[in-house]
DNA sequence: AAACCGTCCAACCGCCCAGCC
DNA sequence: CGGCTGGGCGGTTGGACGGTT
């Protein structure tokens, strides 16, 4: 009997039939199929996808094989875990789009729109149902943004920091200038003086002193500017799209998104009357308000020092508790 | 060693939208 | 304008696999 694939749910037997009497194949792809749609697209390319299927001799739905080819056997597809610069951006973009995952993947070249699905709904839900909050309430965001969000910053600090100096030759090891297929350059610049940005449409930035300074909520400083600004830009700055606020001895990172559209609506954010866009989450349920400082709350800094993301994340369980208990 | 459990991720589904006729 | 088709999207499923009991 011939193999029609074993992913098949109980409620799709009158499909299956029906299908069967197409003589359509479903369930993992073979070898076989797999050479048949790469030959077929490099001689033909991709599209019309039904018409693809069959042309390439495939017993497989259109939708099938483009999913196929996109997923998994296109040449670019990167495969691997999740990088910290990955992690983190796919939480900046997600705060920002939400569930738009193939608009989120187009910043992460490489990486397919079900993969930071996936990543999103295995690492990061769980950690929500964990905390026993979801995923989507403010509460939750507020972790993310004040606690998971800088750690992994810290994180990639610290691992850049490391490979400086263990290896001279090398840069750095997250450094790298890529071009997604929409010709937004995504770059990572972490080198010797610790920057960190991703020009992507907009910028994100990070500046090299929040990374190596307290976190508590009243002492970070965030800015935002759509303006070519090199008048306000100072040492620590990252490029001409910031003008980075320092606030007295506060520390203070940039984030900066969307820069192209001028789109002042960025999650939380609001615009001065001199153009800059501030972080008006200062404190979105209170935080700030409250000076919390999670860096006190967190001795032993295990985010940086355990490697294992999911463990690490235990300690921002016991913030966030204590938190919740100040609350 | 076996059963159980949790995680990962490839593949599927239904829905929606744009373009074409 | 309405129907059809192709393509894209987010959500869901279930098999594989590794770790734990």
């Amino acid at each position: 009997m011939d193999v029609k694939g074993g992913v098949l749910s109980n409620q799709s037997t009158m499909i299956q039939s029906e299908e069967e009497d197409m003589d359509l194949r479903r369930g993992p792809w073979t070898v076989d199929e797999d050479l048949a749609l790469i030959n077929y697209i490099a001689n033909h390319g991709e599209g019309r996808w039904n018409s693809l299927a069959h042309s390439a001799g495939l017993k497989r739905t259109g939708k099938s094989c483009r999913l196929r080819w996109l997923n998994y056997l296109r040449p670019d597809v990167r495969r691997g875990n999740i990088t910290l610069e990955e992690q983190l951006l796919i939480l900046e973009l997600h705060a920002r789009w939400g569930n738009r995952w193939s608009k989120i993947a187009q910043y992460l070249p490489g990486r397919t729109d079900n993969e930071i699905k996936n990543y999103w709904r295995t690492r990061v839900q769980k950690h929500a149902k964990q905390l026993k909050c979801d995923v989507n309430s403010k509460q939750f965001k507020d972790a993310m943004r004040y606690l998971w969000m800088p750690r992994l910053v810290e994180r990639i600090q610290a691992a850049a920091t490391t490979t400086a100096t263990t290896d001279s030759s090398t840069p750095s090891a997250i450094t790298r200038n890529v071009t997604n297929n929409n010709n937004n350059n995504i770059t990572y610049n972490n080198l010797n003086n610790n920057n960190f940005e991703v020009h992507s449409g907009g910028n994100m930035m990070f500046s090299p002193s929040i990374m190596n300074n307290n976190f508590g909520c009243s002492q970070v400083k965030q800015s935002y500017t759509t303006e070519n600004s090199s008048a306000g830009t100072s040492s620590d700055s990252f490029g001409t799209y910031v003008s980075p606020v320092s606030d007295l001895n506060h520390d203070y990172y940039n984030v900066l998104l969307d820069s192209s559209n001028n789109n002042p609506n960025l999650g939380y954010y609001q615009q001065d009357h001199q153009g800059n866009f501030f972080d008006c989450i200062t404190s979105p349920s209170g935080l700030c308000s409250q000076e919390m400082d999670f860096q006190a709350m967190e001795p032993n800094n295990q985010w940086i020092q355990n490697e294992d993301t999911s463990n690490n994340f235990w300690s921002f369980e016991n913030m966030l508790q204590q938190f919740n208990d100040s609350m």
